[in-house]
DNA sequence: GTCAAACTTGACACACTCGTCAAGAATGAA
DNA sequence: TTCATTCTTGACGAGTGTGTCAAGTTTGAC
């Protein structure tokens, strides 16, 4: 390398992130990315080529921070409180930033008529990621005996569910409201000790 | 009335809200309904006066629609059954059309981050009135003997379960899962026979 | 039939977006 | 210190979007 980048790459990365997560994809221009990093719209041209790899690369890094939290939420030896716990980190994921930048799965998936392939294969290659990890944590015997319905396909409605928490927050935005409509839920899920 | 109206202000916003469904408000120009519609853009403007009166109207089409079919639904005097029927109402509203539109709500709502408080607004009335009628359903003793939970709280989860079905239709495509999905969810929310 | 009101038309002004590119600046290997 | 390579900069071209407007046309009340 001669001519050394004179950005720093990961703030780039991190602050395109938290623009695409407020805006979504498709309203977030290169400009907006440009005045929030400081860095020069032809410098991201030349190092990204395109809005989309930006985006790919942003998306990479929420969807790994993203279900690691999850994976440690569920490692709860209680399957009650291994999904509350679930819904918890679920649910500060959607509401964090100032104001709340609710989810950008969701956002991005809802976006699917504009978007490329490619940006829809990694929504659900997250979404599929994540319904493993909740269906791997929940065939565990200790917490499989006590749901109502076999792991794999209480994974799949809690995955579902999370996605109707997102839709929630971005119509209503009220925090409360998720957490209470997540506890009814994770209730419904798990027989009463 | 002197200079009348020489288009059909029915045959628009059909035509206006097939589009808003399929692409969401922001995407959606004036040129698209134009276009689609055979009516100059001109005389769009002159009519509306701009993009949002013509979304609103026709979200007002959708919403009466839909809710018409949801009440239909929900008449069914079985608990299990009538939830059924609403998901199959609410699961062909988001298959809808060839390629399936997907939800019309859910999609606003997602896009919320760029949308005025009016619409902002619409698209909770809706989501308000579809729990309250869900809720007042489910509240009929017959029903809410078989809930696992107060009707109000089922209606909340359901409402927002159909908004986590929406993004899956979004994200998959798949009709087939949002009708497995449903019924698993279903089958959660009445106690066994 | 007359005529004012309402509608239609097509062009216009302005703003924004994407992606490109040539010219200049910075860098590290030799 | 040289110099090829890579990065940065700012301008550019093409396209698209919104909303406006003056001029022309249609219409129904009188």
């Amino acid at each position: 390398m001669v001519g050394t980048r004179q950005f720093d790459e990961d703030q780039v990365l991190a602050t395109a992130l938290d623009l695409f997560w407020r805006r979504g994809l498709t309203a977030t221009t290169m400009a907006d990315i440009a005045a929030a990093t400081g860095v020069q719209r032809g410098s991201l041209y030349n190092a990204y080529g395109e809005k989309e790899r930006i985006f790919l690369l942003a998306f990479d890094r929420y969807a790994e921070r993203f279900l690691g939290a999850v994976r440690e939420a569920l490692s709860e030896p209680d399957a009650a409180r291994a999904l509350d716990r679930f819904f918890e980190v679920a649910i500060a994921n959607m509401t964090s930033g100032v104001p709340p930048r609710g989810c950008l799965t969701t956002k991005t998936a809802a976006e699917s008529a504009h978007t490329s392939d490619r940006v829809q294969a990694r929504v659900r290659r997250l979404l599929d990621e994540l319904e493993t990890l909740v269906s791997d944590a929940l065939s565990d015997p200790a917490h499989a005996r006590r749901l109502v319905a076999p792991p794999a396909t209480i994974a799949r409605l809690i995955v579902t569910f999370t996605r109707g928490l997102a839709v929630m927050q971005c119509a209503y935005g009220d925090p409360d409201r998720l957490h209470t409509t997540a506890r009814a839920f994770a209730a419904t899920l798990v027989t009463r000790a």
